[in-house]
DNA sequence: AAACATGATGCCTTCCAGGTATCAAATGAT
DNA sequence: ATCATTTGATACCTGGAAGGCATCATGTTT
């Protein structure tokens, strides 16, 4: 195999049909070089260039080979500058998971913040409920995640992006929406209960329960997605306990009264990544973002 | 900048993710494959693999820059390859002139033979009177012309591609078509003629004035082109001395008439080229082809 | 705890690339 | 015609780099 210093002499000879002044060029004296351009002739099993003692031409392999050395030159002396940016973090491709509820409100300024902090990074999204994120972060297939608790603090590191308060989703004209104050558990002790799936949306799930007295009694319907709770609270099934965030989902037929108490039924939203990173990009969009890392 | 043997050494590795089976397979020992991707790593300036005592992996940067590594290996063992061809003649390009007379008959053919000899070289055709394409000879833009005498038999060689005999274009309906005998210049010497050019097409032009008794008084045109010739005769203007290949075009309105005598007026056509061959697809093509080449 | 696996390091030798001096051949000037 | 000039090729030498062998360092397995 011909040697980079070989392709790059043989580039000087070519532009300068003169190797001398090639040599010159190249920082170096004649006689290496015309030795370096025999052997790579002798290499590639092809006269490249054609010198008497008074002038250099290239040959038709040597024109169409200089076109080639010239290919591998610049490809050569760009993988670097590439290999460098992505170890920096600063090129690459960061794999985000979100949960379908924090599409409402966190991800569209988040993608945002992203594009002008790693704007060379591509992004990949991909919807996924908490638990699936967290093992795609463990298995790498996922960079980060933005999901709710409960997670190993001990494999996880995380950072809290969102609090928000649930409300009441109610139908609109429902009797509740006359009231003047905010609601309070002997208000909907009555009312038919879409309640959030005690699997696949724990989180929620737990948060009610710990937080809400309500009648198991009630619960007409039990689904895992905010989208798919408000749709039904649209068509009169019943009323549900939604982050406040889902009123920007524009769902008509459907009103959101605040709760009373205020504090115990706030909901959060994380960044979580693995504490062992090993994407550069992750790693530099971290410590951009000022992210505590204990 | 690095080596191709870093490159090789660093793929190796990325393939086997183990020093030791990477190093049998590059046929060497493994303390200089660690010492190779070491320094590989220094000149691009960032960690490409991770090792610690018990595995290899790769590094983001390591990942795409192996992607780089072997984009550069298939260019460089495809380069020399590619020039092989070039140099032998079984690849590259041809630039061929023609005269637009010769279009007619002989360029169908020999187009098809070239494609059987030299598939893989590209044809690039140019029409271009005979002065025209000797002088593309001369300065390299032609590597071979299809045109007809005289040029320099010193700086030309030639190869005799074809001879035909030149025939009377009358209008369809002529009293002349009624003869059963060849045309005598007695036939025509009333007629009025549409003559070639003494400067453009000085080949014909000579070789009428040389063979064929006529009167300058009759000449009612003077062109330079085969076609515009049976054009003006298929107008009714005129009579008109043409190759026999001539009746190829297909022209409505017009007759061919054979002129008695039978060998002065031929008319050749010929390969011709520049002794000097620097295109080594033309020198393959003149091998294959068995043209004599003194 | 001992044996094993695996990448890194130290040291030696060989080989190759580059430098200097010079040659060979062709051109051009006196 | 001869001599100086230009320019690529060759001869010979030297320094540095790459590879091999032996060994180390460290983590895993039995």
């Amino acid at each position: 195999m011909f040697t980079f210093d070989q392709l790059a002499g043989f580039i000087a000879v070519a532009e300068e049909l003169h190797f001398g002044r090639a040599a010159e060029r190249l920082n170096m004296t004649q006689p290496p070089l015309s030795r370096q351009i025999q052997k790579l002739e002798k290499i590639v099993g092809a006269e490249l260039l054609e010198r008497d003692n008074r002038k250099v031409e290239l040959t038709h392999a040597g024109q169409t080979f200089l076109e080639e050395a010239r290919r591998l030159m610049a490809l050569a002396e760009r993988a670097p500058v590439t290999a460098r940016r992505i170890a920096s973090g600063r090129s690459g491709m960061l794999r985000i998971g979100f949960t379908a509820a924090s599409g409402f409100s966190i991800l569209g300024p988040l993608l945002e913040e992203l594009s002008q902090i790693i704007p060379d990074v591509d992004v990949d999204l991909q919807e996924l409920v908490t638990g699936e994120q967290l093992n795609g972060l463990l298995t790498g297939e996922l960079d980060l995640g933005l999901a709710r608790p409960p997670f190993d603090k001990e494999t996880f590191d995380s950072h809290l992006l969102y609090r928000e308060s649930m409300v009441l989703a109610v139908p609109s004209g429902h009797p509740l929406t006359l009231l003047a104050r905010d609601i309070s558990p002997e208000d909907f002790k009555e009312e038919p209960l879409i309640m959030h799936s005690a699997t696949q949306a724990r989180y929620f799930y737990d948060l009610v329960v710990r937080t809400l007295p309500f009648s198991h009694a009630n619960v007409v319907h039990t689904v895992s997605q905010i989208l798919t709770m408000v749709s039904l609270v649209a068509a009169k099934r019943g009323v549900a306990f939604v982050p406040h965030s889902a009123t920007l989902l524009g769902i008509k037929g459907v009103e959101f009264l605040p709760l009373a108490g205020g504090d115990g039924e706030q909901v959060e939203l994380h960044a979580i990544w693995n504490r062992r990173i090993t994407n550069p990009a992750l790693e530099r969009l971290l410590r951009d973002l000022e992210f505590a890392m204990e």
